[in-house]
DNA sequence: CTGAAAGCGCTAACAC
DNA sequence: GTGTTAGCGCTTTCAG
């Protein structure tokens, strides 16, 4: 049996031991200490030296809440996904929590399910958490009506705005943007997709993805460019989250209203594969019968077989920018520009 | 052009209004407020109402920062990851995530990269912001060596220790856990691969997966049941974190090591999913010539073709799991157990 | 059921 | 360079 812990104890609790304790020990005061941790160079070596030492044999760690209710700065970034189980965002939240580290920043993770309501809370739970920024992915859905009774407080951008909060909108391209953004435009994405398609003879083409905001401006694009070229766009939109478990049920769905379809454009690279494999399936030859396309560019996609065609949309880099845009306000740089669109390039491959 | 803000606009900064003003706005005291907030059944429904009405109007968010100093209960668990790209990674935090934000927690993320010296650092930041709780996906490194001067408070182990945290580990079930854990023994889930494909009459198999602990426990397990069985075992360990775009080089490894190879076992699915597409390029025919066999039965296992067959572990379960398990513990419930293991289960398929 | 007093552990002026 | 004085915005006793 383990000898009762107390007081008295020679290894205090970490948590238990304050500033004061490494002041005494070290001979100094606390705000030697506190200046001794946060800014180094304003103390002499020989006290740093000793507050250091003071710090290491009380295992001291200070505690950030504290500083951050005194200081006014939180040193946390709160991020909103829709889900994190989609590799895509994944990426972007790894980049985005790596860059965040290394400046000393930590993430705050948050899912909204695509659902407006969890946003809400969410974004309540952030502000409450006084996060220093903020970076959405994806389009805000403010489906709160305004409240005649508190003005316009129920809002989810005017909540943002007022709250002068650093955010960063990723993926989506918007005309006015809360703050600052990073992403690509989904309309130009579909759009893309439709003119290689098209120039590369189909016309009958499907579109696969789930019911929301990014899938319809794509489908959009998509339809433009097709139609322009006299073509036919068909499309299967499932509820979201639509991973590759869908795939088979929506090739099905295309079929079925174009049972002389030459082309499928998916909404990600996941879906894309499940295409790849439901054609297989149906001894459909892919890309000769039915071209595919995905969107990501993520490892996937070079690793299929037929190696896919698709959109490259760089969800790490994104993340890196997000996190470097959110830095460079906190850190009161000039800014170059609060909009960034990152582009997106076809990577011709095999199966379209 | 908007109009100059300054401090006397009818609607005040998020973060500016504080718990006083509402308690001047409601007429009562600000100890009143707080407990209309947090303990609202202990306060008369009259000012209840008359406090709600007051924190509408001003758009009073509380600062949680300061409330937490004052109850020492930061409601924040932090979760530290080797990498969340991995989308296995990535089911998990969704539902930690989940039952967490439903319990009134937040999660902190923090990923290590399968890096000791990040470990440490992240853990360093987790303690600095006084978590609730911590949980570990995988074993800890704990590679920095012991330092004399200061006893045993480099050991990771022992800070947590020291710090008395709520900490469950999971996916790797150990012998001595820091505190509580979730998951399943890898060394038998090799086992269980091993057994299965040796009774299907492979005897060269293979093995692919990442140069970390975690395969190389399944890889035991894998070679134990084949060698048993008089087989012989291949195997092919890249650098973490070992995609899917390595999955092609690792099955050359395999055949180079074994050109009569029978059976591959992955260390996921999308590592197997890789391994049916590279063997699909070679024009091997699975599973008549190859069996593949995946670990996590995701959805992609479902959707692939020929059907992955798979071990079920359930990311999603665990995270559940792991966020109740600390819940449990902060709310001082009595526990029925600290060490949870969730099985594994041979989902049979079409790919081996 | 409500309020007054006393901090939580730290940082930010301002002096010396 | 270093220390002193005030808080940061809240929760917690403890009285009434």
């Amino acid at each position: 049996m383990v000898q009762k812990m107390d007081t008295f104890d020679l290894v205090p609790l970490a948590g238990s031991t304050r500033m004061t304790d490494v002041a005494k020990a070290a001979g100094v005061s606390l705000v030697t200490v506190s200046r001794a941790i946060n800014h180094p160079d304003k103390v002499s070596s020989k006290t740093l030296i000793a507050v250091q030492q003071a710090i290491q044999q009380l295992g001291y760690v200070p505690n950030l809440m504290a500083g951050s209710l005194a200081s006014n700065r939180s040193f946390i970034i709160a991020a909103m996904v829709p889900t994190i189980s989609n590799l895509i965002f994944a990426e972007s939240i790894g980049t985005l929590s790596e860059t965040l580290i290394a400046a000393g920043y930590q993430l705050l993770l948050g899912q909204t399910n695509y659902n407006g309501n969890d946003e809400h809370r969410l974004v309540d739970a952030f502000l409450g958490r006084r996060v220093d920024g903020l970076v959405l992915m994806g389009k805000i859905q403010d489906t709160q009506p305004h409240d005649s009774e508190s003005g316009k407080l129920n809002s989810l951008t005017e909540r943002l705005l007022r709250a002068r909060l650093p955010v960063v909108q990723m993926w989506d391209l918007v005309s006015t943007p809360v703050d600052m953004q990073v992403g690509f435009s989904n309309l130009e994405a579909g759009r893309k997709a439709g003119t290689y398609l098209a120039d590369s003879g189909r016309r009958i083409v499907g579109f696969i993805g789930a019911d929301e905001s990014r899938s319809h401006a794509r489908l959009k694009g998509l339809k433009a460019a097709i139609e322009e070229r006299g073509g036919k766009v068909v499309a299967s939109l499932m509820p979201a989250p639509a991973g590759i478990e869908t795939s088979d049920a929506q090739l099905s769905k295309l079929l079925q209203q174009a049972s002389n379809l030459q082309a499928v454009f998916c909404n990600n690279d996941l879906l894309a594969t499940g295409v790849l494999f439901a054609c297989r399936k149906r001894g459909i030859d892919v890309p000769h019968q039915m071209a595919v396309m995905g969107l990501g560019d993520m490892p996937i996609a070079e690793a299929a077989c037929p190696r896919l065609t698709t959109l490259r949309v760089e969800p790490r880099r994104m993340g890196e920018i997000a996190a470097n845009l959110l830095m460079d306000r906190l850190s009161g740089k000039q800014m170059a520009s609060m909009s960034y669109d990152i582009g997106i390039e076809i990577i011709r491959r095999d199966s379209a």
